[in-house]
DNA sequence: CAGCCGTGGGA
DNA sequence: TTCCCAAGGCT
């Protein structure tokens, strides 16, 4: 859930999880769309397909339990080199190195002296971050690998911040790079997200559509673009239950052609985020 | 590696 | 108001 999602967004839905679905056997048991309508609207729904699929996998190979060893929970669906390794050293005290974007930049600007880190991670910031972790070959080092991985984010997270960072309050701000190079500009420009007229924004009104309808919806509903004329009465047509109206409204208000929802609607359905039959499209069973 | 995949709160 | 970007993963 946290991934590319900030904490406070994601906190009330885990404790809705984990009241839910305490164990991984639970999960496992409901159709996947459950674990998707759940999701609700953190985004990137296709990560409560994978957490769905990464229970099961749970049950079926590891007895339901979490597997401490790097390896095994980098095999698991979702799980990349950065949740294998919170998992590992956080909930094990496995000391794997922990790089996510807080710790990133922390290394990117108090070791490398860069306003951010690159924009896509590269070798060299891994090597660094390999670098930088403590010695684990004594029980002490493996403890302070693991402060070193909470430690870092932390810091990252509260302190070393994207857009204006604390450093008056930073701790490490005598020894920071970036401060001794005199806090330099970002040695690129990032190019913001496009999100009007894309086809993410397409599918999450889709989406949106789904998880508001109990059962199917048509798919005539989905792929057909609004007509202004017709001033909103096409969505009751479609037969919903009211809950879903408002949904499938925002959805044929969206400037997107045929073609584009066609490409949308079929997209779904091949990532598994949805379901087509006789009745029409649904969140998967 | 580059591109793609949601969402919304804060600067 | 607009723009940025957040505990990434996968193809």
């Amino acid at each position: 859930m946290l991934q590319q999602t900030p904490v406070v967004r994601v906190l009330p839905v885990w404790e809705s999880w984990m009241e839910r679905w305490p164990t991984p056997e639970d999960l496992a048991a409901e159709p996947a769309g459950e674990a998707v309508r759940a999701w609700e609207k953190l985004g990137y729904p296709r990560r409560a397909l994978r957490l769905h699929a990464c229970a099961r996998e749970l049950v079926e190979v590891h007895g339901g339990e979490v597997p401490a060893d790097l390896e095994e929970l980098l095999a698991l669906p979702g799980v990349g080199e950065y949740t294998a390794a919170a998992v590992a050293s956080f909930a094990f005290g496995v000391p794997a190195a922990v790089v996510d974007t807080n710790v990133r930049r922390v290394e990117a600007r108090a070791w490398t002296g860069n306003a951010l880190p690159e924009p896509s991670y590269t070798r060299a910031e891994a090597r660094l971050a390999h670098e930088l972790m403590p010695d684990t070959s004594t029980p002490e080092g493996i403890a302070e690998a693991n402060a070193w991985n909470a430690a870092s984010m932390e810091l990252g997270a509260l302190i070393c911040t994207a857009r204006s960072p604390r450093c008056d309050e930073c701790p490490v701000q005598a020894s920071c790079a970036w401060i001794a190079a005199g806090r330099p500009a970002p040695h690129y420009t990032p190019k913001g997200q496009a999100w009007e007229g894309t086809d993410r924004q397409v599918r999450g009104a889709m989406m949106a559509v789904l998880r508001a309808a109990d059962g199917a919806v048509p798919a005539a509903a989905l792929r057909t673009p609004g007509d202004p004329a017709e001033a909103g009465s096409a969505p009751q047509d479609a037969g919903l239950e009211p809950d879903a109206v408002p949904t499938l409204r925002a959805l044929r208000r969206l400037a997107a052609g045929a073609e584009q929802r066609e490409r949308c609607l079929a997209g779904l359905l091949a990532d598994g985020l949805a379901v087509a039959d006789g009745e029409g499209v649904a969140l998967p069973a």
